[in-house]
DNA sequence: TTGATAGTTATAGAACTATATAAATGTTTA
DNA sequence: TAAACATTTATATAGTTCTATAACTATCAA
């Protein structure tokens, strides 16, 4: 399993990781065509997110979906806890504030 | 400034962070001799973090005094709440329910 | 089976990162 | 000021990461 520090380390692959959530599922395609990337170097990226268990693949016939991987962020999450309990206090006023908004 | 992604990207600056949280306050010298750093080791890494705004310096006589930021991670909160917003819901629940534990 | 499409892996070079040793800087105290 | 202590910077080196090009693999459809 690769770390997903390093794996959200790169621009790049955040950037792909918020795609990723706007679009719900991607292929390597589309990622690619989106972002002006080779798709090698989308394959690669997509390899470590993958690794770092960040994201999830499936195959549909040609082609490969990508999805985020919504549960494993509680391990960043915990070491945000650990660094920051009473800041995250802030965050979920932060969090209040926004689903105010929302209403 | 420093990208905090980076500056999080490496285990050793995570273990510095981590003590900082738990010591409230260190010199590179404490550092150094809690984890078998080389003094220019921690030297180095206390730069990016402070770089990263991760933590803030201050000077007391012959010694420095490292702690960390605690206002800085909104930044790293805001992209997992881009990301995981859903996830950062599930978070607040748990900060609420270690506030009730805390009464 | 062949061709077309979608994606991955191999390889190599440039850029970056980490770490150690040694030299340099800043601060205090005698 | 000189000596001692605390820390940083310089330099070199080993290792890692990123990215591009080219070669390869997998799936589908004719």
């Amino acid at each position: 399993m690769g770390s997903p520090w390093k794996a959200l380390s790169d621009d790049n692959r955040r950037r792909i990781l918020l795609l990723l959530k706007k679009k719900e599922i991607v292929t390597p395609t589309e990622i690619a065509h989106h972002f002006n990337f080779t798709m090698s170097g989308v394959s690669i990226n997509l390899r470590i997110l993958k690794e770092a268990n960040l994201i999830t693949e499936k195959r549909e016939g040609k082609n490969k979906l990508y999805s985020l991987n919504r549960t494993t962020t509680a391990e960043l999450a915990r070491f945000f806890d650990d660094m920051y309990d009473y800041k995250l206090k802030s965050l979920k006023e932060y969090i209040e504030n926004k689903e105010r908004k929302r209403k």
